[in-house]
RNA sequence: GGAGCUGUAGUGUAGCGGUGAACAUGCCGGCCUGUCAAGCCGGAGAUCGCGGGUUCAAAUCCCGUCAGCUCCGCCA
């Protein structure tokens, strides 16, 4: 009676219900928990679709209850049995199935079981390392099985989309050409090449313009990409981009197209209709008012610049700041006064790590404003800056003065770290931006250079075309983010498509006639083919699929993460190859 | 590269200079026919992450190191 054989799954555990009570069915699972109690067992039977309780009686059936003695947690059984109504008073109301039970009439050990490291259930209290290191056991509880899942309908709703919108998916090589600019490459030693690499593709840009130059139109990939740089929450080694391009389109047209996507995939996924079209923000008005150009716009709180107002302060950090070029900005608190001296120690220093030199509070009370610095401000500039920032009584002051970068850096900051603090952030709102406008250049202060803020192919916004060489940093970028509840979601420009214009750009970023033939002639000599104007967008599928399932960590959307520092517990990659294998690619250990 | 938090039976925690390292759960055995976190009785299970130092004495204090997590830098 070992064995599969001649027994067949009919229904999946989590699904019976009252409509099947009656039924024969055979089901197939693992034990999730057994309840022996002496003359009679029960088993709960777990499977992809849920929990069921298996009943084994020895009056129902005695050779399924004696077999029954010897399953422990995680054995996988088959089990054939009557779906039976609960008797009174036994229903689990915790339970999707709680009404009906199995009456097991055949018990197969399937397979047996060690003892699992920790239980397998809906949450889980187990360190990170213990997870990651049996992820194949982490994987087999419901809220992993379920984000998964979210993630896979997500993929399809992507892909229903776009090739219902004329999309087609098109595969690029994962082994190719190392590329100036941007994150470090993971990189591949060539064995037929000896000293040559690959790299893994940070995405696959170059490709899929080149597709449009092979007059693909539109095209799109749900591309793994690869980035060596260190991990946070939100960040693997490896991850994977919706990753899309179109010709013929200008910006307006592939905005539409990419909100409608989204509202495809919210409707399928979680059966929310996103209201269209989403708004916009330009960059620079992002970050004066929330000091990120991913401004998460579920709650207020906005930044306020008060540099005019404390311009002629007494108070001598405000005003040298000011005359110095600075800026002086600052948030309200609302009810913030109830914060203790030493949270708002706290503060400072959390500022402090993005540069911020300190933190001025402002207690707005019934007796006047209550602030270490009260005495250098006129009752005028007390009054002023209460009524910029629309302070009331028991409302928190904070103001930041320094560079403008370091302002929008600390306050940006510091005010989704107090909404966090303060739980105002309201649940289930769902706040899509597009953020646009933005610069295309950015000076690299330890290089000396300028950078392409988004990428080299970004098409500068032709009006400021002429502004390239004189005033390199007024220049602005066709490119835009789109950002959902403060996390960007993706971004992309539309390109360039003229070699004089790439060439010309190239030479802005500080990149040689020699380098940029050597690293990008193909590119180059390409456009010189008939390149229909073009331009795309990424979306990082990962960040969309925490979104959807509200999970807080990247490695909870993914079968086999690795852990912070790169490596997979599980497999014990990376790891050290034979003598043999570096001969091979012409490598040896330094 | 930097900062912080955490490492104690399989798992989750307590203990924070001095008794045989405790509790819960899981595990093993026994009893038990309506449980669903089953219950009751008994039992086994820990180089206190690793190395060094201080001390009569270290899980506990100090230094270093490793691992996991979070953040800064980095991520066009």
């Amino acid at each position: 009676m070992k064995g599969k054989k001649g027994l067949r799954r009919s229904h999946g555990c989590g699904l019976l219900r009252q409509d099947d009570v009656g039924q024969e069915v055979i089901l197939m699972g693992w034990v999730q928990r057994r309840r022996d109690h002496g003359g009679l067992i029960f088993i709960d039977l777990r499977d992809r679709s849920g929990v069921v309780q298996v009943v084994l009686s020895p009056e129902y059936h005695l050779e399924s209850f004696q077999r029954g003695e010897e399953v422990r947690s995680e054995f996988v059984l088959a089990i054939k049995g009557l779906v039976s109504s609960r008797p009174e008073g036994t229903i689990n109301p915790n339970l999707g199935t709680g009404d009906v039970e199995v009456y097991a009439q055949e018990l197969r050990i399937l397979n047996r079981s060690k003892t699992p490291p920790f239980y397998i259930k809906e949450e889980v209290n187990v360190e990170e390392n213990v997870r990651l290191k049996y992820r194949y056991l982490d994987l087999r509880r419901p809220d992993m099985q379920r984000n998964l899942i979210t993630r896979h309908w997500a993929a399809k709703a992507v892909r229903d989309y776009l090739s219902q919108e004329g999309f087609i998916e098109v595969e690029t090589p994962m082994l190719t050409r190392s590329t100036p600019e941007g994150a470090r490459d993971f990189l591949v030693p060539s064995r037929q090449s000896p000293g040559n690499f690959y790299a893994l593709p940070q995405s696959p840009q170059l490709f899929k313009q080149l597709l449009m130059i092979s007059g693909l139109e539109r095209y799109y990939q749900i591309a793994r990409c690869f980035r060596d740089e260190d991990l946070r929450a939100d960040r693997q080694p490896e991850f994977t981009q919706i990753d899309i391009e179109m010709s013929f389109c200008d910006q307006e047209e592939l905005l539409g197209i990419m909100e409608g996507m989204m509202a495809q995939v919210f409707a399928q996924v979680m059966d929310v209709e996103l209201p269209l079209p989403f708004p916009r923000l330009s960059y620079r008005e992002a970050m004066a008012r929330f000091g990120t150009d991913k401004p998460d716009l579920r709650f207020g709180m906005e930044l306020v610049d008060v540099s005019a107002l404390v311009a002629q302060s007494e108070f001598k950090v405000f005003r040298s700041v000011v005359e110095g070029g600075g800026q002086v900005k600052g948030l309200n608190l609302i009810g913030g006064t109830s914060l203790t001296r030493r949270e708002i120690d706290e503060l400072t220093g959390y500022v402090a790590q993005f540069g911020a030199r300190g933190l001025v509070w402002l207690r707005v009370t019934g007796d006047g404003v209550n602030s270490p610095i009260a005495k250098f401000l006129s009752p005028r500039e007390k009054e002023d800056l209460c009524n910029i920032l629309k302070a009331q009584e028991g409302d928190l002051l904070l103001l930041v003065a320094g560079p403008a970068r370091v302002v929008a850096d600390s306050l940006g900051h510091l005010r989704l770290h107090l909404a966090e603090k303060t739980g105002l952030i309201p649940e289930g709102k769902l706040n899509f931006v597009w953020i646009v406008d933005f610069p295309l250049l950015e000076w690299d202060e330890e290089e000396k250079r300028y950078r392409a803020m988004h990428h080299p192919f970004t098409s500068p916004v032709e009006e400021d075309l002429e502004l390239l060489q004189s005033a390199p940093e007024q220049v602005r970028a066709q490119a835009y983010d789109l950002v959902l509840n403060g996390v960007e979601l993706g971004g992309g420009s539309m390109r360039i498509y003229k070699r004089e214009l790439q060439e010309k750009m190239f030479a802005t970023l500080g990149i040689t006639a020699a380098e940029a033939r050597e690293k990008f002639g193909f590119l180059l000599e390409a456009f010189e083919y008939g390149t229909p104007p073009h331009g795309g967008i990424a979306f990082g599928f990962d960040r969309l699929v925490m979104l959807l399932t509200g999970s807080e960590n990247i490695r909870d959307v993914l079968a086999f993460p690795k852990t912070t520092s790169g490596t997979c517990l599980l497999t014990g990659a990376p790891a050290t190859v034979e003598e043999r294998q570096l001969r091979d690619l012409h490598l040896k250990n330094i």
